[in-house]
DNA sequence: CCCTGATTCGC
DNA sequence: GCGAATCAGG
């Protein structure tokens, strides 16, 4: 698809109407949500009502883009200092492999600590101050094994009262 | 994870 | 001019 002055109008009626690019993506049909933010930068009308929007970065330097040299042939396996800059996802898997568990098996973490799996099996009173989870490893939920067995424990039968008390309670202490 | 707009640059 | 890739942020 092309941008006809049809789809350009229907562009700048939606955009003005608070539309996402998205959604005007979505609309229009047979572009995606990148041209039209595209579009619409080349239009001039970037931005509309944006009052939050003291969200000036610093310049991004030139796109360290790996692609394909123009003869179809792998670029030179240089690095250049972009690429050998660490990327936001992979800070997030060095940080998780860095520090599986910041925190010793059985210790307890804090709110600050407590990460991704992680089990997040709440100790002690979440308004005491030196409240914190269960922290061990939570490997596909999120609670650790054994935290996982009682809290999708199957409803049982709710004995009146407290006649168990052995049984893990959600809150405690 | 989902989403948002912003920017760059090969085409 | 176009828009994918990437970015920064919610």
């Amino acid at each position: 698809m092309s941008w006809t002055e049809e789809r350009v109008e229907v562009l700048k009626k939606l955009w003005a109407e608070g539309h996402s690019a998205s959604q005007i993506a979505k609309q229009l049909g047979g572009v995606t949500r990148n041209a039209v933010i595209g579009k619409v930068h080349r239009l001039g009308l970037s931005g509309r009502a944006t009052p939050s929007r003291p969200v000036k970065r610093p310049p991004r330097l030139a796109r360290p883009k790996p692609r394909l040299s123009p003869d179809g042939s792998v670029p030179a396996p240089i690095k250049s200092p972009e690429e050998t800059r660490i990327r936001r996802s992979e800070q997030h898997a060095i940080a998780s492999a860095l520090q599986p568990a910041p925190v010793a098996d059985g210790e307890a973490a804090t709110i600050l600590t407590l990460r991704d799996s992680m089990c997040k099996w709440p100790i002690g009173d979440p308004a005491d101050p030196k409240f914190a989870f269960c922290g061990r490893k939570s490997d596909c939920g999120p609670y650790c094994a054994e935290h996982a067995k009682v809290a999708f424990q199957p409803q049982r039968k709710r004995d009146r009262k407290n006649a168990s008390d052995s049984e893990p309670r959600r809150i405690a202490g």
